[in-house]
RNA sequence: GCCGCGUUCGUCUAGUGGUUAGGACGCCGCCCUUUCACGGCGGUAGCACGGGUUCGAAUCCCGUACGCGGUACCA
């Protein structure tokens, strides 16, 4: 048990759950549930400044939707808590207590204005990105420029510090990455990162590695903009005397122009980008989930399709591929059409009676989207695009398709007139498909002309458009005295 | 600029020294269907470049180019 994989995802409480921390999220359920391990959602609110009001329930439920289950949580409990980190402020400064007596962290007391004065100044000299490192902290008011006594005088009065890391000047940090191997970094291009901010919320830096520490954090898997990073975190591990959990630095997902998705690319792409829009689109979970999963990483085989229980089965950090993925929203529409299709009826059915459309539109029941489902189901893409498509089935139709009108051609009215007549002459009330079909044919021959020539106007009549769904057993839905009165008001509509 | 990571069809990818470089999305065509879709069949298109190593490189090494990320008291 001890031993057991324990993995997090660790959102900040910003906004909705991008679909980038979506996938994140995916890759560590699915390799933890892989090692029957525990998923663990931790909240990073500490940055006060972007904190926003719903976020975190936004970003259970997205997860909810997805299929993820959390195992611990702010909400769900768990023996590792608090899972927020506004919560675990002590056990921060603990730790950055810890540091600063083995002197490898110190207070810094410099303004922001007299950090940007120091950086204006190198940057003068010729150092494009100048940091507060080895070298700079020399000349800056910490608590190792600064005597003793005015150190334990500033923090007495109170005056605002932060704590910084001390970074040394001249090591070499290396680590192993699973998907990435062996990566290294010197400590000169790194900066002395602020580990406690002057409100007293440590960065992200401090919390995570507390964190992971704390929470038994086996693994930690997150997006490459941490690898960056990552040493930073690996002093901390060696610097707090803990073993640093097994890291894996997934690749970005990149929009189609090029670059990280950010909010704003995906926009101008048409691209939604929060699992929020997903679940307010009516698309399908599963779709999500199985695109997401193949985007970055792929079993190795040629199979595509795949369920959360297949994927869970499937998954390995080792065939994480490293470069950064474009996000191709038609694979995903194709993926989304795939399960839909797939999907029962009957829960179909129960989640189109949760549409506006089902009190907007006249005569919309369980039982009459049931038999509708079968005809509409394998026209749309996404599932409320079934009343768009089917509306004809509630309402008669508000319009013509100029194209479709065009298409039938002048002998689309007389053709109207004859398919009135002898349907209106038909012995039976209630025709099948069959004998709508019969019927259709049976006209089309007295007139002289092909089934087209009488399909098109009826379809239009009917619909007011000049494609749909199969047209017999559409006409059977509709029922005799539905289609002879839109016939009837084609007729007029077509020859004023 | 510096540091790090990366580079197989337009896109997602398989591939770990010997393959006609495979699959999927997209696109195109055909079949099915007297509509549109679904479905089926087929086609299109790729190893960034230059050096090595090797009998033999998409696969290994070096370099170049390009892309991406980081370079905050944001995560």
């Amino acid at each position: 048990m001890s031993n057991s994989v324990r993995v997090r995802f660790a959102p900040s409480p910003t906004g909705f759950l991008h679909i980038g921390g979506l996938r994140t999220a995916l890759y560590n359920y699915l390799y933890a549930k892989h090692h029957g391990g525990t998923f663990i959602l931790r909240i990073e609110d500490t940055d006060q400044a972007r904190f926003v009001e719903g976020a975190e329930e936004d970003i259970i439920r997205s997860l909810e939707w997805c299929g993820i289950e959390i195992d611990e949580s702010p909400i769900h409990g768990g023996e590792a808590g608090p899972y927020r980190q506004s919560e675990r402020k002590q056990r921060y400064m603990d730790a950055a207590m810890q540091l600063v007596e083995a002197d490898v962290a110190y207070y810094a007391f410099d303004t922001a204005e007299e950090i940007e004065t120091m950086r204006e100044r190198l940057k003068a000299s010729g150092n494009p990105s100048p940091s507060y490192d080895s070298i700079t902290r020399q000349s800056m008011k910490n608590s190792l420029t600064l005597p003793s006594e005015e150190v334990q005088k500033r923090l007495e009065t109170g005056e605002p510090y932060v704590i910084r890391l001390k970074v040394p000047r001249r090591e070499s940090v290396q680590f192993t990455d699973i998907i990435r191997g062996v990566v290294t970094f010197e400590t000169k291009g790194l900066d002395d990162q602020v580990l406690m901010k002057s409100d007293g919320m440590p960065t992200y830096h401090l919390a995570n590695v507390v964190d992971d520490h704390d929470m038994g954090v086996t693994h930690v898997i997150r997006g490459e903009e941490w690898l960056s990073s990552a040493p930073k975190h690996m002093l901390l591990y060696q610097y707090l005397g803990w073993e640093p959990p097994t890291m894996a630095h997934l690749p970005l997902i990149m929009s189609p122009s090029g670059g990280k998705l950010s909010k704003r690319k995906a926009e101008q792409e048409g691209i939604p980008v929060n699992t929020r829009d997903y679940i307010d689109g009516h698309y399908e979970p599963q779709a999500l989930v199985n695109f997401l999963a193949y985007l970055g990483w792929s079993p190795g085989d040629d199979s595509e399709i795949h369920s959360m229980d297949e994927l869970v089965d499937l998954f390995s950090l080792e065939k994480v591929s490293k470069a950064g993925a474009v996000f191709n929203f038609k694979k995903l529409m194709w993926y989304n059409e795939h399960y839909l299709r797939n999907q029962a009826d009957q829960a179909l059915v129960q989640r189109l009676l949760e549409l506006p459309e089902t009190n907007s539109l006249p005569g919309v029941t369980a039982e009459r989207l049931l038999a509708l489902l079968p005809l509409l189901k394998e026209r749309i893409t996404r599932l409320d695009e079934f009343f768009e498509m089917g509306t004809f089935f509630f309402e008669d139709p508000q319009a013509y398709d100029e194209k479709g009108l065009a298409k039938a051609g002048e002998i689309a009215s007389s053709m109207v007139e004859a398919l009135m007549q002898t349907l209106q002459a038909h012995p039976k009330d209630d025709l099948t498909p069959e004998e709508y079909k019969t019927w259709l044919h049976d006209t089309a021959e007295a007139q002289g002309v092909g089934m087209g020539k009488v399909m098109l106007p009826t379809r239009l009549a009917i619909s007011g458009a000049g494609f749909g769904p199969d047209l017999t057993p559409s006409l059977a839905l509709l029922g005799k005295e539905t289609v002879l009165r839109r016939l009837q008001a084609a007729l007029n509509h077509w020859s004023s």
